[in-house]
DNA sequence: TTGTAAGCGTTATCAC
DNA sequence: GTGATAACGCTTACAA
């Protein structure tokens, strides 16, 4: 043979035909509607696929069928503790139907979410999914004009068009304080993220200053320097407020990083907590009960998110045209350890 | 119209050819060689793919060259601090060159594993990257018939098959001995994971009885229930060793989660650490340092193992058919903080 | 219940 | 440098 053949030597449908003496859309049948093929042409079928070992072609079905088994997500860490819940359960639902994720990290930067979109798209998605509605003009272009469904995760505005499945962070911001006010505290300070870009985090500060306002209290607002990772931030943070003249006696810092962050500067410190200062963190990371003292915190429906997200979607695959109605807003709960 | 196009209305190569008034062949040129195309016609095409936001499909271009940029990841969990910075080294490496990573968790599971890799199969994938050497035999197989390169990650086997990017648990095992050993402790405790399936952590245990025995010292082992979360296995280890007639002055836990609940239950009980027990982990968990007192552990090169494992495969993907050169086995560092 | 033909959107190949 | 044509492996649409 001088030419030789593209694909030669590969377990094809065909291939499996052939062995199995039927036409290859008997074989197709076969994987998705097995009902409405014989039991005599099932059963060669399963032979010649066990003989051949043959693994159905997803991107070929796919380019036939235009319907791709493949869900684009956008978060901004694909790994460390904030989404891990989040993706675990959103993997594992569309896993069990035969869905394969695509996963980017932004890393809390709108350009790189509006790369992973358009390299999402390529793949002809079923669905997409990014985290938190701030996106560049070309990603809500690109969002929009998708021909699919479109989810925003992790967050909650109700005005906004996309479906969300998430909560409201500016509640979270007010919940923190309404529980630090009820123990007492009144000089409740806020630490922000020391990553620019989170402006969740932002969200939730805007809740902790309308809360406190409401109870006619001043906020008392640290920025971290951009460039710390988060935990040495968070001790940043808490040595700052401390030499200040007036310390706080409460501090409510963006996420579980900066606050474990915050407990250890306060135990080199000398500073008790929560005797002198009380720490609240959001996020509920693993390691908050295993501090010392164990950290109080917001927990995320991060488990949540990841399930019903995944939930609607495969809804509305099953659903076209109608689609399924869009989930309501979930809420964080407060865990109460030891540092309020 | 009575019969609907497939496609209709999609913006396809053939949108953009026609726009430029050129051919298909020149806009995939375009994309893909673009030294080839003049000058005139780059100007034209990139005009047309601006005007209709055209994004190339890569399922078609997938089955067309058979070379799918796609690359199958199987680890025990993909959320979880253990894998994060392998996973997050090799996601971002290979995203740079435009490949997506599709991801499963085994759960420690051969079972789990194996369907995840026959799931990945079916999308033709350019690599195949798998934990650590425990398959089924329906796992072997498809990985030995596989026509792509396939990765051993996260262990080290001197005569094994497979191109490993790794590091030999045995000797982390070894080094644990070694170096609590030097600290002046003599009766050490191996705590080892209660997620059976864990092969890799009973190939650390296995070092550890070796480095014993080399200098006269008997195995200390303990095995927590299966049924518990490692921070409660932790706990449970800690709890039990000390309630010995004769306590150890050591532990070497499988992992940082069990040696957090180790931390924490020895709080509580009153054992001063490391006065009355020293605590060694593995893992260096970012929460290790967290701790009070701070975490002594074993840092694997995660994020090398990531990167390495990334670097090979894109070697080999443009150096078909000469495959590079395997990498060199990796180690583990000792990180002392206060807990030994 | 089964098969035939056409097409999914791209690239390999070869001719110009 | 450019284009026509035939794959790639599967599914839709329709016919038998």
């Amino acid at each position: 043979m001088s030419r030789q053949r593209r694909g030669a030597g590969r377990v094809t449908l065909a291939t499996v035909a052939a062995l199995a003496e039927v036409s290859a859309m008997t074989v197709s049948r076969y994987f998705n509607e097995p009902a409405r093929v014989s039991e005599v042409h099932r059963e060669r079928i399963a032979a010649a696929i066990a003989a051949t070992g043959y693994v159905p072609n997803q991107v070929a079905g796919g380019l036939a069928s235009s319907k791709n088994r493949i869900v684009g997500l956008v978060v901004p860490n694909i790994s460390g503790p904030i989404f891990a819940s989040t993706i675990q359960a959103f993997h594992d639902t569309l896993g069990a139907q035969g869905y394969q994720v695509l996963m980017a990290s932004s890393y809390f930067s709108a350009q790189q979410e509006e790369n992973a979109v358009r390299a999402f798209l390529g793949w002809a998605p079923a669905a997409l999914v990014v985290t938190s509605h701030f996106h560049t003009p070309a990603t809500e272009r690109m969002l929009a004009s998708a021909s699919v469904p479109v989810l925003e995760v992790w967050d909650y505005q109700p005005q906004r068009q996309p479906i969300q499945v998430g909560f409201d962070h500016t509640e979270v911001g007010r919940m923190a304080v309404e529980h630090l006010h009820g123990r007492g505290y009144r000089r409740i300070a806020f630490v922000a993220n020391s990553a620019t870009g989170d402006h969740s985090a932002l969200e939730r500060r805007d809740g902790y200053v309308q809360a406190l306002a409401r109870h006619g209290l001043a906020p008392i607002l640290y920025q971290p320097d951009a460039a710390l990772p988060p935990f040495e931030a968070g001790k940043q943070a808490l040595e700052a407020l401390m030499a200040q003249a007036t310390r706080p006696d409460a501090i409510f810092f963006a996420n579980d990083n900066l606050a474990a962050g915050g407990l250890l500067a306060a135990q080199r410190a000398g500073v008790r907590i929560p005797g002198d200062c009380a720490v609240l963190g959001f996020g509920d990371y693993p390691f908050a009960q295993m501090l010392m003292p164990s950290l109080s915190t917001l927990r995320p429906p991060a488990r949540e998110i990841g399930e019903q997200a995944a939930a609607y979607l495969l809804a509305s695959f099953n659903a076209v045209p109608d689609r399924p109605a869009p989930p309501a807003a979930l809420h964080c709960t407060l865990v109460q350890r030891e540092s309020t």
